[in-house]
DNA sequence: GTCTATACAGGGATAGAC
DNA sequence: GTCTATCCCTGTATAGAC
């Protein structure tokens, strides 16, 4: 029940239900499946209780797109440390964000439709946004300090995220990466942004 | 007019018309907004004689995909040589797949937003999936000689297309990217695959 | 081959009882 | 707050004239 109403041990919501129903909807099956029929089948409640709980469809989608980021963010954030080498901040980020989105494949799923959805102009910002800042700050300490190329930020970050997110596609259509491939994917990651000489 | 007619200088004919309407519809909003009746507007033609050309919508929508990835395919091959350094071979693609989908950014995104729609589970080859076996060549060659790391190919390939995807996307979105900037992002992926000392 | 007109289904949203 | 029943619109696809 990750990502919506985790971390209380009661029972979900009503809102929490629908919630939820709506994510694993178009996880599985994309948007233009995911009707209000479906939803609230999936959630075990009457259409029209949708609508007690969201003013729209779409308010929904973007509700559900938010608690997603936001659970993500704070879910890595609360075992990572600001302490350590650059490169170990780095190596914990990498590991952090990879088992926060391996632990709800459909919510991962859900944020990667999301993105190419119309609708995410209403919610614009991209699904790592919160971790820009921390990006942001890792590469400026590791560039002052010599262990980080002289790229600009934006190219570094793009050898971030993307190829992880590649590889965490490939693992939920059945890839089953090893510890070793894991490893040498975040030395690779790595060796992209360390200074070269 | 690119890939679709492109090739030709004559007048593209009625079903051109269809499959680049449907790209653009597509490409500005999004799958939902892509009705039949907006595609043959934008087309010039009326809603009926969609149907002269395509079973159904969905036909339509894969014919179009598949007929981006043969375009940017052969596009990228033409002017690219087997010949030459590992490491040139790989620069060569680098610059060869991006210029092919700055050619023609609504097919990009087209792309992008197929991948996540739950028809493509009917051309469910990826995007680039024609580079695959390009690349795996490539990574073999390199890592025979020795300027490759010994990392697994599906681990490299994750450093090669997702980094310049995510700044297409980016470039699409508005930013620029400098000159610099891209031969930045070449230099930081041949440095992940390339053999750490 | 292309158009106009239309049949038919399905989806979002609301009304009103409980 | 939740359910049932229903309205209305939109979208896909077809029929048939030209």
């Amino acid at each position: 029940m990750a990502l919506t109403g985790a971390m209380t041990a009661s029972p979900p919501s009503t809102r929490d239900k629908i919630m939820r129903a709506a994510l694993e909807c178009v996880a599985e099956d994309g948007f233009s499946a995911a009707t209000t029929a479906a939803i609230a089948k999936r959630a075990g409640v009457a259409e029209g209780t949708l609508y007690r709980h969201f003013d729209s469809k779409d308010a929904l989608f973007v509700a559900v797109y938010s608690r997603i980021k936001e659970h993500v963010f704070d879910s890595v954030m609360a075992e990572t440390d600001a302490s350590g080498s650059v490169e170990d901040r780095f190596r914990q980020l990498w590991r952090g964000v990879w088992n926060a989105y391996r632990a709800d494949p459909a919510a991962f799923v859900y944020g990667q439709r999301f993105g190419e959805y119309p609708l995410s102009r209403q919610d614009s910002r991209p699904i790592h946004d919160g971790f820009v800042r921390h990006i942001s700050a890792l590469i400026r300490d590791g560039q002052s300090g010599g262990e980080i190329r002289e790229a600009s930020a934006s190219v570094l970050r793009a050898f971030f995220f993307p190829p992880m997110v590649s590889m965490l596609k490939q693992a939920i259509a059945g890839h089953e990466w090893s510890q070793a491939e894991l490893d040498s994917a975040i030395d690779t990651a790595w060796d992209s942004w360390r200074r070269p000489r």
